[in-house]
DNA sequence: TTTTATTAATTGAACGTTCAATATAAAATA
DNA sequence: TATTTTATATTGAACGTTCAATTAATAAAA
């Protein structure tokens, strides 16, 4: 038989050619042609270990939401201090562009495909309150509680509108650098705007 | 069948039932059929009135950017004070929402294919662009320079931030007005930190 | 009658899925 | 060790479907 345990191999070379087949092309852009020819693979595979095209979009989604999870967990620890820990946390949600200029353009095209997809929508629903929760956790050491879930929230948002904006205009990688410390400049601001 | 002068009525029921179409369906799910079934005209009239299905995209895009100028330019006039300038701006990106429940959606299936796509990618700079310039324009004249842009940037952040997360959540109405007050909140916040 | 607006049928390309055939490393055998 | 057998990883052509675009036909208005 062929060399055995090929399947964690092909399915982790099919994941990342699915990122920068949607990264190149776009979701409407990619099919099964796509992916598996820059994998280096037959078409008939996806199906083979993902069951169809669908089942390897949403391992793809859950491969990018695990990676910027642990990307997190990388850094922090219990002794980490709250201030530090909340730069963790935007430092992981930039990390991600910093590796991979497709991942970004991937990942925005799985979000509007969420509006349309049910267990893409569950997948980005978990990733976006995470974020929320994961700052809202350390902003409660710092401040008052009823300005500790505000301030989650706004965090949240001017993260995601920095990193929103700065993939639109299909910023360079010191553009995205510098919304990252903006991002950071903002979640300072808040600590000293309201802290106890 | 034909009355003469049919052309503008038939742009516009087909914008309409494209935008109706992105919204239910996203764009991968949008085809001429589910676009003419919903304007209740045949799929050739898409050809004979925007010489395909790209065009008939192109021109519903210009559509709701026009949308948007025109909702801030009849709020506002050279009188306008500067804050209160301000407030129509978040009001005008937030309100095209109330109208329509699938604009949004619709909105942001653009968003993401103007990554692929350049005529898409060219309109929504300019969108962005004015959204920042509309904002620096009135902080100006509120803030010391220096600031003013960072504000506009920042707040342009967070105005789409704000709004992405609502949209992806699939927040209703009061969620959405809650996020309009936040933003609003936030544009106040600079004024009385870095006012002059 | 000529022109304009519209449709309905048709086309060919592209898509995802399926599956019989193939290739090959491992295991069994001698 | 050399050979055969076995099991599984992988291929790619074929199939049915769906798409955007084109076409010819039709009906009303000028």
């Amino acid at each position: 038989m062929p060399k055995v345990g090929m399947e964690p191999v092909r399915r982790q070379q099919l994941i990342d050619a699915t990122i920068a087949s949607v990264g190149e092309l776009g979701l409407q852009g990619t099919t099964i042609n796509s992916i598996s020819k820059k994998a280096g693979l037959s078409s008939g595979i996806i199906s083979h270990y993902f069951g169809g095209k669908q089942g390897l979009i949403e391992a793809t989604v859950r491969h990018l939401l695990s990676s910027l999870k642990q990307s997190l967990l990388a850094q922090v620890d219990e002794s980490t201090l709250p201030e530090q820990r909340l730069m963790y946390i935007i430092e992981a949600n930039f990390a991600l562009v910093q590796q991979r200029a497709d991942t970004t353009r991937t990942w925005l095209s799985f979000w509007a495909q969420s509006m349309h997809d049910a267990e893409l929508h569950r997948l980005q629903n978990v990733n976006s309150k995470r974020l929320t929760s994961n700052l809202a956790f350390s902003f409660k050491q710092l401040l008052p509680k009823e300005h500790a879930t505000q301030a989650a929230q706004l965090s949240a948002a001017m993260i995601d509108g920095l990193w929103l904006r700065a993939v639109l205009s299909q910023s360079n990688k010191d553009q995205f650098n510098h919304s990252e410390q903006l991002a950071k400049q903002y979640v300072k601001s808040l600590i000293q705007q309201y802290g106890a």
